[in-house]
DNA sequence: TGGGGTGATATTTTT
DNA sequence: TATCACCCCA
């Protein structure tokens, strides 16, 4: 097999097989490349059969990317039955496949966040701890148990102070409301394979025998269960390969460990470690300011970014009057160089720490007709007509799933209002049944006057009828005639601003249909509605419809979405103290984690970098005085090119003008 | 049932 | 200050 395009440290990565690998791979040096070549290269030169390989990722994009890649160079016969997956997938296909050992039935509903947190709600009602803000934290405690492994009982047991009790009974209540439910949440799908493979070794080996290669990507993502879900499936064997860069970890506050890196040299003894330092993305320049800035971290493994494609322009720090200038400028920025250098809108990035910093941004743009393209802001399948949608699905799939439940027995209007619904729960959790069965009960005549029960058996009625009507071939069909049976257009019309608006929500239910109709007919994996809604619930975003066209736009990101993509022109704006490094992040003192952020920021970069910062920036409705953020400092200050701002209020600023009116020179210079 | 007034809130977000 | 979710009243 011909590696001859790959350099010599990218095909010893994908040629070392004799124990576990750690790839150290930096910003822009070829990772994906690495992981799909080398999934070729185990099935062509090492007689590895594709279905008994799986790689994983953290995001269904990156997941979805690789594939592409692998199919494009392989034949699709070898490549059958190969497992690309995320780690949630993953779980998920072992919980299907094990789903007796799980205790779950089959049609088992997936509890999304909000799910989850609303079922807390109530769960808690009783404890003096009904806040969103106790919830939340609840919800945080109980995700990070699940994330170690601990399970409700030894949560108790672990428990020392009263709050600890508290919670650590809710979570019991929790863990048994799901299973009356017939749910599970998302860190389910990885803590029930993991404890199932701890508590059997027979289903351990079974699935040991399936997976004779595993890849991991992004391994600094990893949290606690994950990792303990590698290293169980590659027991002992050396079959295992990682790719991950400590310096990109920027997920730590919700969960991730990059420690697991370090973690490894620990527990494979025979752990081989590769680096890959040659950068295919960016200049000189570019690499040679990230490298700086990310040596103020401190690092298990050292790490030094280079590439030859020149070293390319000084980069530009703009410093700007307040943030409704920095807007302005960036934006006359890049239509002037768009202008002079005959290049696209989709050649520029403008990156930014917090959402709300697009909107000044957004502004700027439309006044100047730039089209644009935000990534982030609310998903697909967060918008209410996709999630009323997909309960009905839910509710049909798995009667007991009483979050979907509640969201559509009055949706659109049926009648049945807050009253009823208190006394059904009331009536249900006495009794330890669902919603939906509890309204078949006919104990509950003495809770209900009859024109409630009529309307409740209504629906649960026609629920019936259409789950007995549905079967998977004519899935879609029946889908349509659901949704116009409904007339759920017309309560979008009675709901919306506006009838364009309604327009546009009605589109989208259509469009989840379509994309239904789209997955169905791709794969025979998830024919059926349940595996149809499982599925979908680990997406959150609409996978893009073939032909949808590709504008033109210059591309809006907050720094953290910003990973894994490159762009020839970034701008990075707000570089200012407490906005990048956070203020949050300076008092918890994690500017470790913010000054990764930065980098991942510089790194994006291909050409040209420029950097903003505002001397006034309204925050809260007020105007604050800002000081340029730290790691401007921390830049190689020779290689940027500071630019506007004449008046100096201190004489440290003074310095830095001097220092820039002289890189200034040498930029012109060279 | 919907519109308007009120009050809380403002870091990053995938599955 | 700007937004948004929520609640109350007509």
């Amino acid at each position: 097999m011909n590696l001859s395009d790959l350099n010599p440290r990218q095909r010893d990565a994908v040629k070392y097989i004799d124990s576990p690998l750690l790839v150290l791979a930096g910003a822009g040096s070829g990772k994906t490349r690495v992981i799909t070549t080398k999934i070729t290269y185990l099935i062509e030169s090492c007689g590895l059969k594709a279905h008994n390989i799986a790689a994983v990722t953290f995001t269904n994009k990156a997941s979805k990317e690789m594939k592409a890649r692998i199919s494009g160079s392989l034949d699709k016969k070898l490549l059958r039955g190969l497992k690309v997956s995320t780690f949630h997938t993953l779980g998920l296909n072992i919980i299907r496949q094990e789903l007796k050992q799980t205790g779950l039935r089959p049609g088992f509903s997936i509890f999304d966040s909000q799910d989850v947190a609303s079922l807390l709600k109530e769960i808690s009602s009783g404890n003096l701890t009904e806040d969103d803000d106790q919830i939340k934290q609840i919800q945080w405690k109980i995700s990070s148990w699940k994330n170690s492994l601990i399970d409700p009982a030894r949560a108790m047991s672990m428990a020392e102070e009263k709050i600890d009790v508290v919670c650590a009974s809710i979570y019991e209540k929790y863990q048994m409301s799901l299973r009356a439910y017939n749910a599970i949440d998302f860190d389910d799908l990885i803590f029930l394979p993991v404890d199932l493979f701890q508590r059997d070794k027979d289903v351990l080996h079974k699935w040991q025998n399936k997976i004779h290669y595993m890849l991991v990507d992004e391994y600094q993502d990893t949290n606690g269960c994950q990792y303990e879900m590698v290293k169980l499936l590659v027991g002992g064997r050396n079959c295992l390969t990682v790719v991950g860069d400590d310096d990109q970890s920027i997920y730590a506050w919700r969960g991730a460990q990059p420690e697991n890196l370090a973690q490894l040299k620990q527990d494979y003894n025979n752990l081989e470690v590769i680096k890959l330092e040659q950068n295919y993305r960016s200049v000189g320049r570019i690499l040679k300011a990230a490298n700086t800035l990310i040596d103020n971290n401190p690092h298990v493994f050292e790490k030094k970014l280079w590439s030859d494609k020149g070293f390319g322009d000084p980069i530009k720090v703009m410093r700007c009057k307040n943030d409704e200038h920095e807007a302005q400028r960036v934006v006359s920025e890049i239509l002037s160089h768009r202008f002079q250098k005959r290049t696209k809108y989709s050649d520029y990035a403008i990156l930014y720490r917090g959402n709300h910093q697009s909107r000044l941004i957004e502004k700027a743009l439309r006044d100047h007709r730039v089209p644009y393209f935000l990534s982030g802001g609310t998903s697909f399948f967060e918008k209410t007509e996709v999630k009323d949608i997909m309960a009905y699905l839910r509710v049909i799939a798995n009667y007991d799933d009483d979050a979907a439940f509640l969201r559509i027995v009055n949706t659109p209007r049926r009648e049945i209002g807050s009253g009823t619904l208190a006394k059904l729960g009331e009536y249900a959790q006495d009794r330890g049944i669902s919603l939906f069965r509890a309204c078949d009960e006919m104990g509950l005549e003495q809770y209900l006057n009859s024109r409630a029960i009529n309307n409740l058996r209504g629906f649960t009625q026609w629920i019936v009828n259409l789950n007995e009507k549905i079967d998977d071939e004519n899935l879609i069909k029946s889908l349509r005639s659901m949704v116009l049976e409904l007339d759920y257009e017309t309560w979008l019309i009675d709901n919306s601003k506006s009838p364009a608006v309604a327009e546009k929500r009605m589109e989208n239910v259509n469009d989840l249909l379509s994309w239904i109709e789209n997955a169905k007919d791709k794969s025979d994996e998830h024919s059926s509605l349940a595996e149809m809604v499982n599925y979908m619930s680990l997406m959150n975003i609409l996978e893009r419809q073939e032909g949808e066209n590709e504008s033109d736009s210059v591309n809006l990101s907050t720094l953290h979405a910003s990973k894994g993509l490159e762009f020839p022109y970034v701008f990075i704006i707000g570089m200012e103290e407490e906005l990048l490094p956070h203020r949050v992040s300076i008092d918890e003192g994690n500017i470790e984690e913010e000054r990764r952020l930065a980098y991942v920021g510089v790194t994006r970069a291909q050409q040209n970098l420029t950097l903003s910062y505002t001397r006034i920036r309204k925050k809260y409705g007020e105007k604050v005085q800002c000081e340029v953020s730290r790691f401007v400092d921390e830049l190689p200050q020779d290689d940027l090119l500071f630019e506007g701002g004449k008046v100096e209020t201190n004489p440290e600023e003074q310095m830095q003008r001097g220092k820039a009116h002289l890189a200034n020179l040498k930029g012109l210079l060279s």
